[in-house]
DNA sequence: GTTGGCACTCGCCCGCGGTGAGTGCCAAGG
DNA sequence: CCTTGGCACTCACCGCGGGCGAGTGCCAAC
């Protein structure tokens, strides 16, 4: 176990390392933090420190930097969140209550982000499994051809074309349209299947064909669209992330530009609370040296997607995460109102 | 004027330069391309084309490069446009066949031209000023609320919420609906303000606010979606941009995601026809080291939108402008068929 | 107009020593 | 046992100078 001094000194390493991006001495940490002793105790803490796995210098006589273990134990030990500032919290509502629709909030959530963190930001669309429906509309485009439109409560739409086996008479499609809807407006994304299941039985023989035509085209929708969607933004600040750039920049680009992979990515993050993946934490492996700081958010008290930011592990992790939360708090209201 | 074969000098410093990033000098030069002459006279003609400002030295006693007048010259007279091999061809068109719905074009879009030209891809949705209605649908959500869904003839749907001043009811509601798809359907969006004018008037007193409003809605729809949308992607291959990092690429980036800096950028380019703008060429001072080559794409003889990709000037024209052409064509037969 | 020769320029590479921040170790003191 | 000052050592970084060589411009000859 590591005594309170050491927990302070690797504090203070992290802290100074964030801020001027270089190895950090002994005599420096004495100066800028009135730790009450002096470098050459210092030294033996960071002794201990390296034996430990906590720091690590770059090479022989050279300063410490914190790694990945270390930052671990920064972000779970030593660090808070830092709140945001009353002006922040204003900027923030303001800038989110100018949106006009779903598309609007993502794109200033991203916007947002990436300003209050100088980093990658990354939102995912209200996830559509987790929504519930607020009305299907079935439309007629051409006698055997049919325009299926989902809403949802969040406020996304979704539409679909659907071929009709044989043609489908306005009378029958009111009547799908109105005991669809009976069946499902309201209910979660996932029971729909369950609710419709036994609908094709209260049409005539002729009719079954296209209802379940559309209703299969339902479900599959509800499947497609569940590979979800997300926005990023911010990109050009991966250009302040460190001295060496090409090889470090380029598996991060790759990255952001595979959905799959960052999808995953928040999926991994825990369901609830603020998940902090740091460098190797990363199963990507061209985020081995990046972290990510993410966080649900919803409407109500459950969380309908996530949202976090991509940086150099050496980042303001308190002040990252405070900006990570009031956004999401934010947003979370901005759905909830709206 | 220049002589033919200055001409085929500076064509020969282009092609050098973008295949080994280079200064390429005269010996390299009569090496290996056999102009027939010797390294002298080529340097008598290197001579000549940097008076005339077509080439330029980083440095005394280094070899030449190309300025934006020498690329200039070299795609407007001295390079055609590269055909796609059968195989590229046929990789296109599968590649692009698979795709379900509009998103799913643009998103295969953008990665595809990514890919074949290791630049970013731009591509801007098809707009809304140039497309036809296929279907307006009002849909009653409550009492006194409605949606506006609005489909396009290129799949496209918009969706508003409109809150009526006062109560309308179900039959007013399909009145409205019907009366207004057999003005519009069919029609261009920029019809659409004239064809509905006097609409309010054939309903009831009571009722006319709320048509009024639905009116209103749906042409700002139609004006604020005339902001449009665009997909980029491949920024990883900003990573081989240069050697001098950061620099460079940091406005680039910041570039790409002004959304409206990029549709200013497409939207200045001609509509008919490939356009090239080549380093200075652009008005936006972060581009001024790229070149962007840009085509309409549509599904009938006229562009709905335009799609290109962003690269450093010193980009393989031919090969790049080929792949922009054959994408823009092949999307075009993909919008035509859906 | 073309060519070979030639002197010149200048960026690049490499090895050099000086400098200084930082370390590890040790012996002395609380 | 922990802390502290002292001290020798390491090594990245910086600036300097010289050799190298690709490339140039000029000129005289063909």
């Amino acid at each position: 176990m590591l005594s309170e001094r050491r927990l302070q000194v690797l504090r203070a390493i992290v802290q100074d390392y964030v801020g001027t991006e270089e190895p950090v001495g002994s005599k420096a940490l004495t100066e800028r933090h009135n730790l009450g002793v002096s470098p050459a105790t210092v030294r033996n803490d960071m002794a201990a420190l390296e034996d430990e796995g906590y720091i690590a210098q770059p090479h022989t006589s050279a300063g410490r930097i914190p790694t990945d273990k270390g930052y671990r134990l920064f972000v779970d030990k030593l660090a808070g969140v830092k709140p945001m500032t009353a002006p922040e919290r204003r900027a923030i509502q303001n800038f989110l209550d100018g949106a006009v629709d779903l598309d609007d909030v993502v794109a200033r959530t991203v916007r947002l982000l990436a300003q209050l963190t100088r980093q990658v930001a990354v939102v995912q669309y209200p996830s559509l499994t987790r929504s519930t429906v607020r009305h299907v509309e079935l439309l007629s485009l051409a006698p055997a051809r049919l325009m299926l439109v989902l809403i949802t409560d969040t406020g996304r739409v979704e539409q679909r074309m659907v071929d009709c086996p044989a043609p489908f008479g306005e009378t029958s499609l009111a009547d799908l349209r109105a005991r669809l809807n009976s069946r499902v407006a309201g209910r979660r994304f996932t029971d729909v299947p369950r609710l419709v299941e036994d609908l094709p039985e209260a049409f005539d023989v002729e009719d079954r064909g296209t209802v379940s035509t559309v209703l299969s085209t339902l479900l599959e929708t509800l499947v497609e669209e569940n590979e979800e969607r997300l926005m990023i933004g911010g990109t050009a600040n991966l250009t302040r992330f460190g001295h060496d750039f090409p090889l470090t920049i380029r598996p991060v680009l790759e990255a952001l530009e595979e959905q799959v992979v960052l999808l995953k990515l928040l999926g991994e993050a825990g369901d609830s609370g603020m998940t902090v993946r740091i460098g190797h934490e990363n199963a990507y492996e061209g985020l081995n040296s990046t972290s990510v700081v993410s966080v649900g958010y919803g409407s109500g008290g459950e969380a309908v997607a996530k949202l976090g930011v991509v940086g150099p592990t050496r980042m303001d992790y308190p002040g990252t995460m405070g900006a990570v939360r009031a956004v999401a708090r934010y947003v979370g209201q901005i759905l909830a109102e709206s």
